[in-house]
DNA sequence: AGCACA
């Protein structure tokens, strides 16, 4: 725990490239403001916004590496990991403005929970700090001049935080936002409840880190762990059996899944799951956790980090694999995984909706995970899928080739935050945006 | 009306 104080703890978890990935901006941006966002740091020679079932993820490449770093290094918090980083800095600049007099918004929220993302649609936000009240959750925000305080405090007094930013369990939060008496915030930390976004060199709060210096908290107060390829999965409530094939296929969805351990801990069921890639692992955390493979809340997945980055299997057999190695695995030694699926599946559970929770947009269109092979019962849009491109090319699970377990009450795969695993742009091809 | 500091 030594060595962290005086060097911002940047923690870089993709090589380097041109073409930086842009998450949770909030609401729709233009090609024009991703130039004017990267302007100052290069030549930006592309850009790709209105990604996403959201339409609130974005590229942009530079012409040259050292640009690109530029701008991540600009924007880098120091208490958090670099995609991270990313989202939030590059929000905070949406529709900036860049001048002297400083003025402050007061909000509250009607719930627990807070989402800088809301005011950062409205110009940079310089400083943000949380605190609870009697009257209830509150913020000091700090923009960039008093033209972008009054747009943001007019646009968003009385309205409600987009659904789609808040946690499933969040109920409506209508904010009240008036003037601040204070002139300028004096952020002495990063931390889980006040963030400088103007200084990527200020220290992480020690509260906001553990005993090592690993993990920090999030904004939203929730842990930030390492990101890392290998993904550590708990399942909770498993009425039903979850064997080692039904674990790949729900992996699959996000990218080639390389190894499955899986073992039991505290009397439940956890597995290892690893992607060859940390971007995947990302995508499909995030796409993944909290909700179930099965209808009903039956076995809920809660899913982290795993500090490890590459298995060793040592034997394939039902509970661990290797899907790396070519020697076909035993899958038909196995037969009795169909006998044994739970019945209730089948007929009982009504057609799989899990992902009706507001923060997937319904969005039928911009929906690029597999849809259920017909057949399934569920109904399928009528518009051709746009996939990324690893789901038509990936060798584990070819589109329309789902394991025989896939049963109807099964979980249908999220459509939002399906990015494709390198940050690279072919896969958004110009066809995909209006 | 209500305004922080790890």
């Amino acid at each position: 725990m030594a060595s962290v104080s005086s060097q911002p703890q940047f923690r870089y978890t993709q090589p380097p490239s041109k073409v930086l990935h842009l998450r949770n901006l909030p609401w729709e941006c233009t090609e024009e403001e991703l130039i004017e966002l990267g302007k100052p740091f290069g030549k930006v020679v592309n850009t790709k916004c209105n990604v996403g079932a959201n339409r609130n993820q974005a590229f942009i490449e530079f012409a040259d590496l050292n640009q690109a770093i530029a701008m991540i290094s600009y924007y880098a918090s120091s208490s958090e990991p670099a995609q991270r980083v990313q989202m939030h800095a590059l929000s905070a600049l949406m529709f900036c403005t860049w001048p002297m007099s400083r003025i402050y918004l007061r909000w509250q929220l009607s719930a627990l929970g807070e989402r800088a993302h809301v005011f950062s649609a409205f110009g940079f936000v310089h400083k943000i700090t949380t605190f609870e009240k009697t009257a209830g959750f509150q913020a000091l925000v700090q923009f960039s001049d008093a033209e972008t305080a009054t747009s943001a405090k007019d646009a968003l007094d009385g309205r409600s935080i987009p659904r789609y930013l808040l946690p499933e369990h969040v109920g409506q939060c209508t904010l009240r936002i008036t003037y601040s008496g204070h002139t300028d915030l004096s952020v002495k930390f990063q931390s889980h409840r006040s963030r400088d976004y103007t200084n990527p060199y200020l220290p992480v709060a020690p509260s906001a880190m553990d005993g090592s210096g690993q993990f920090v908290m999030g904004l939203d107060g929730k842990k930030l762990e390492p990101e890392s390829n290998v993904l550590l999965a708990s399942i909770e409530n498993m009425q039903y059996a979850v064997t080692l094939d039904v674990l790949h296929m729900v992996f699959s969805a996000f990218g080639p899944v390389q190894k499955i351990a899986m073992f039991d801990k505290n009397g439940g069921l956890q597995a290892l799951i690893q992607y060859p890639d940390v971007q995947t692992a990302v995508v499909a955390k995030e796409a993944l956790e909290g909700h179930s493979i099965y209808d009903g809340g039956f076995c809920k997945l809660h899913i982290s980090y795993s500090r490890h980055t590459d298995l060793s299997i040592k034997v394939n057999n039902d509970r661990s694999r290797d899907y790396t190695i070519p020697s076909a695995p035993a899958v038909n030694s196995q037969p009795s995984i169909l006998g044994q699926h739970p019945v209730p599946m089948m007929g009982a559970a009504p057609p799989a909706q899990q992902y009706n929770g507001a923060q997937y947009a319904p969005n039928h269109e911009q929906h690029m995970m597999p849809q259920p092979a017909s057949g399934w019962g569920t109904s399928a849009p009528a518009v051709p899928q746009s996939m990324p491109l690893q789901m038509h090319s990936h060798p584990y699970m070819p589109p329309g080739a789902m394991p025989p377990q896939m049963a109807p009450g099964m979980m249908q795969f999220p459509a939002n935050n399906a990015l494709p695993p390198s940050s690279t742009m072919p896969a958004y091809g110009p066809d995909h945006v209006q």
